[in-house]
DNA sequence: AATAACCGTGGTACCGATAACATATCGGGA
DNA sequence: TCCCGATATGTTATCGGTACCACGGTTATT
């Protein structure tokens, strides 16, 4: 009670127990080593004092933090809260704490938080790099010894463990479902292609038409930034074009609900004109309203994985060989790609 | 290139510039009294080296780490989401780095999870404390005198800075709003009293109904957790009393999805059966389906003004006063509350 | 010309913990 | 009885910075 136990230290509570610094280490740590006796003595000083040991002299001393980053594009993205929640829940669970950063997608902020990371000495880094260019700061962590795990994105050039999607079966696997419905003018909104998963995602989709025999038309490629306003852009763009397309895959969610809001502003309907399917489900809104047809993506096991990996590593656990994981995607079959009309009600 | 840069000291860039490593500290830092030609030797040995100074060291040294802790009970409620987002933007913007702690409204976690922020030495703490109970583990971070700024919830006893919706005056409109519409039976599903939130809520609720001369029947008031399954739990208990209500407000948006569900699955339909409204906007289902009637929060803002205040009080620039501020609500109207059907089509 | 004021820089101690080694104490075996 | 090894505890140096004060050399002041 009463006063500010803001400066207690070590040494304050040595005195009050009446032993070394030393000795109160060792309770502290729950080494062995010390007499039942002299550990009451101890631990009531310290409970008497409100001791609580610091974190950066510890730091210091032992040269590990206990401390993880995680770093995403758009913490507000539910893919990438989802991500940060599991590898947080691990993190505690092995008794790391983690500091988040979103980088806003933003490459030069990117770099900077790297930076940040690397002086606050933090053991490891979850990260969802922003493009291939991604690259230079990655290096850095290799450079000062901090081992890190890429999720959902692979950066060319860089080897380390990753976990990642299905991205170009899952695309193949939305798209060849188009193609089943009867659809051949199959359009693709999707952001510049210095993203691993926009490429694959990409990949997939040119290898569903040319399995169907349709050739792939650029002009039903349109690029965007990832988010509702991207989507609508890109949407328009395709609808704009000569030769429109009857259907469309955008490269996640959030891109197709602003794909949705364009065709509604182009007094036209999903699924009956346009038909819609993307990747990554949005949990509320498919509550609410399971409208999207998507391939969900199971976000928090992204994030537990990359975590677990990443301490393994820090632990001296980990494979030598970097290790790739893939985590398979569930087709979820839902109205915007038309589908439901033929299958028609019960 | 080449070596890994982990250990390079002030030390070590002293030694290659041939100067002293406080002279190293100050041209780190910035500060006057250094030769322009000393400045530039040091900078040149720090980037060759590839220099990173320590935080935990400077944090140790300076007795301020530049960080500060964000802690809410679920990071993956969109509300806290955007809280989140907007502390961290104010917090780097300032030089700080944030620490995210998700609590999952669990008190136990909570008062784990300060402990720790108390241990890392954090400089402030923006918190949506998890209920009233939270207190004891507030009054730890006083007695550490470290400054905190509560969000979203006040708590009975706890005096300082805090950011809050207005939430009395938001549920008495929702409700007023539900009254307009010729509604008399009002169910309220909300969580336990011990939140601030909570409480107010409640208490707008029971104006309401008492401006309009409506008795309250507590039957028409369910507890819930503060997620879809309370809700769908809650909105049961409520279709099951035998005197069901015509329109029921629930605390928050997730409550209202669980809400909708058990609705729909007692084959009834929102709004023609039960009229629906809530708190809290979702963003991205509101985008893709505007359904819900809301008082949508600024949650964005919440965090901003919290890490705002905060940094004020860190900064010692704080008013001596503790400043409460309230945040007025948006109402808006869609279908869910049945109001639509009356304004008919345009 | 003597003194003051300032500038750039270095020396030393310290922040709060811990690693590594040293020491005191005690019981037991030769 | 004496020495050995185990056990409990203390001492010292160190982690990587920075605060504080001191010092030699200029330049300004009178």
């Amino acid at each position: 009670m009463n006063a500010n136990s803001a400066n207690v230290t070590i040494r304050d509570v040595a005195q009050l127990s009446s032993v070394s610094p030393m000795t109160v280490s060792r309770v502290i740590n729950r080494s062995e080593r010390v007499s039942p006796d002299t550990r009451r003595r101890v631990e009531q000083a310290i409970s008497e004092l409100g001791y609580v040991p610091s974190r950066l002299a510890r730091g210091l001393s032992r040269q590990r933090t206990g401390t993880l980053a995680v770093i995403v594009p758009d913490v507000a993205n539910p893919f990438f809260t989802l991500v940060l929640r599991g590898a947080e829940d691990v993190a505690r669970r092995e008794g790391f704490r983690v500091i988040l950063c979103d980088t806003r997608a933003d490459l030069a902020l990117e770099s900077e938080v790297i930076e940040e990371m690397i002086a606050h000495r933090v053991e490891g880094v979850v990260i969802a790099p922003v493009s291939d260019r991604s690259k230079s700061h990655l290096r850095r962590l290799t450079k000062f010894g901090v081992p890190f795990v890429l999720i959902d994105r692979t950066v060319p050039g860089i080897y380390s463990d990753v976990v990642l999607g299905d991205s170009t079966g899952g695309a193949r696997q939305l798209v060849e479902h188009l193609i089943s419905l009867g659809h051949r003018r199959i359009g693709f909104i999707v952001e510049s292609d210095d993203v691993s998963t926009a490429r694959d995602r990409q990949q997939g989709y040119a290898a569903a038409l040319e399995a169907a025999g349709i050739p792939l038309d650029p002009s039903l490629i349109a690029n965007a930034t990832v988010d509702p306003d991207g989507g609508f852009n890109g949407m328009r763009q395709l609808l704009d074009s000569k030769n429109r397309p009857t259907a469309v895959f955008t490269v996640n969610n959030l891109v197709a609900l602003g794909a949705i809001e364009a065709v509604r502003e182009a007094r036209l309907e999903v699924p009956d004109d346009i038909a819609l399917v993307c990747f990554d489900d949005i949990e509320y809104a498919s509550r609410l309203y399971p409208f999207l047809t998507v391939m969900e993506q199971p976000a928090e096991t992204f994030g537990t994985l990359g975590a677990q990996l990443l301490l393994e590593r820090i632990g001296g656990r980990g494979d030598d060989r970097d290790r790739t994981v893939v985590l398979p995607a569930r087709f979820v079959v839902r109205q915007s790609c038309g589908a439901s009309r033929q299958q028609s009600a019960p």
